[in-house]
DNA sequence: CCTCATAGAAAACGTTGAGTTCTCTAATGC
DNA sequence: GCATTAGAGAACTCAACGTTTTCTATGAGG
């Protein structure tokens, strides 16, 4: 804030490149926790991160792209999926990790970019792609597996089966606005997800 | 624009209550249909309803408020539910409405306004209910009358099962931005909506 | 080690739109 | 007819965007 008296910040250290881009997105994201995305403005970015606006005006087009990025860099690898040994034990593991995923920081960025493309359509592509297909992807190497295990019929796999409980969740999150109770995820995975796969939901000690 | 000279503006007839509120929801709907939600501010809306943004504030908090009530004042009337004798035909009936009506202005204020909530929890609650619930009190009624000939078994009806449909049709809207093709909707009904209530799709003649 | 192009910090600026406040007056109720 | 309410338009403040300018640290090439 108030800076020792006499010190002029041109004669100060200057980072730049990838320490400065770090130190950008750890900005970010810190005004994210604090704020929220609907708080975040480039100028308390860019004084956090004792940037310039210049700066971040440089390197992104604007307040979507920097968070888009931001999110990338603080995003986990949530492509490894755990193989429980059962459809439901898999489905369920991934539902709570995305759920994970949600409830922190990340997840407030992702949404708040999807507010972003829902209201203006120019920035919508890129950030859509984000987060999109992801879940799908891993939902068809579980099923894959539950169909080489003999546990369900490949001729049940179908594209929108597929969506299916990916759906029922992003729109829980989306309308809701509230964190996922892990009854939710087991109501999803129980009365949608495993019938449309033709796998009896057979009692289980937790997945 | 420009004035007939000599016209004082405080002469000119004025609108109030209801009519007025009236030629506001008629700016709102035609800025959003001339430059989408994002393009829309409350000072073109002022001018085009020939209001003063006085007006504007005295009735409504804000842009999102406002919008909120021009949506709602455009909405028709979707809780009417065709009876075509199918489950298969009524769910996709009810499809077809809804896609129709996002495809309108009152669709791209609905869609704005998600964003909204999406980006300020605050704003949220409010326009969450709108559009909410509908569709899934629609479908109970529809599987009931399933139900009651006889089409499906009542134990198969649960709450998932009943927003899976749903969920699935504004994933879509959502996340591709792009109107959504009948095929789609069928794809839908067939590997999803009907197997969840154990209902085989037989071929049928167009619903 | 010196020189120079690059890129960063800070600050100032122009613009836009939000939301408020003012004045004057038409509409409406009594 | 008279008083009250409420609207039109304009001026205003404020916040944030995005840009531009000035000065200088950084890092690369010679």
């Amino acid at each position: 804030m108030t800076r020792a008296p006499g010190t002029d910040h041109r004669t100060l250290p200057r980072r730049r490149g990838a320490a400065l881009n770090s130190a950008i997105f750890a900005a970010v994201r810190a005004e994210i926790a604090e704020s929220g995305y609907a708080g975040l403005t480039m100028e308390r970015v860019a004084e956090r991160a004792r940037a310039s606006k210049a700066s971040l005006y440089r390197r992104w087009p604007g307040r979507a792209a920097l968070v888009l990025d931001a999110a990338y860099d603080a995003m986990p690898d949530y492509s490894s999926t755990p193989d429980t040994g059962s459809l439901r034990g898999d489905v369920l593991a991934l539902m709570r990790q995305i759920v994970l995923l949600l409830d922190g920081v990340v997840g407030e960025a992702m949404i708040g970019l999807l507010g972003e493309s829902l209201q203006n359509p120019d920035a919508a592509a890129q950030i859509r792609e984000f987060g999109r297909g992801n879940m799908v992807r891993t939902m068809r190497e579980i099923v894959g597996r539950a169909v080489a295990r003999g546990e369900c019929d490949a001729g049940l796999v179908t594209e929108r089966r597929l969506e299916a409980g990916p759906a029922l969740l992003r729109q829980r999150v989306i309308f809701s606005g509230l964190p996922v109770s892990d009854d939710y995820l087991q109501e999803v995975v129980d009365d949608v997800v495993l019938p449309l796969f033709g796998v009896r939901p057979e009692v289980q000690p937790e997945g």
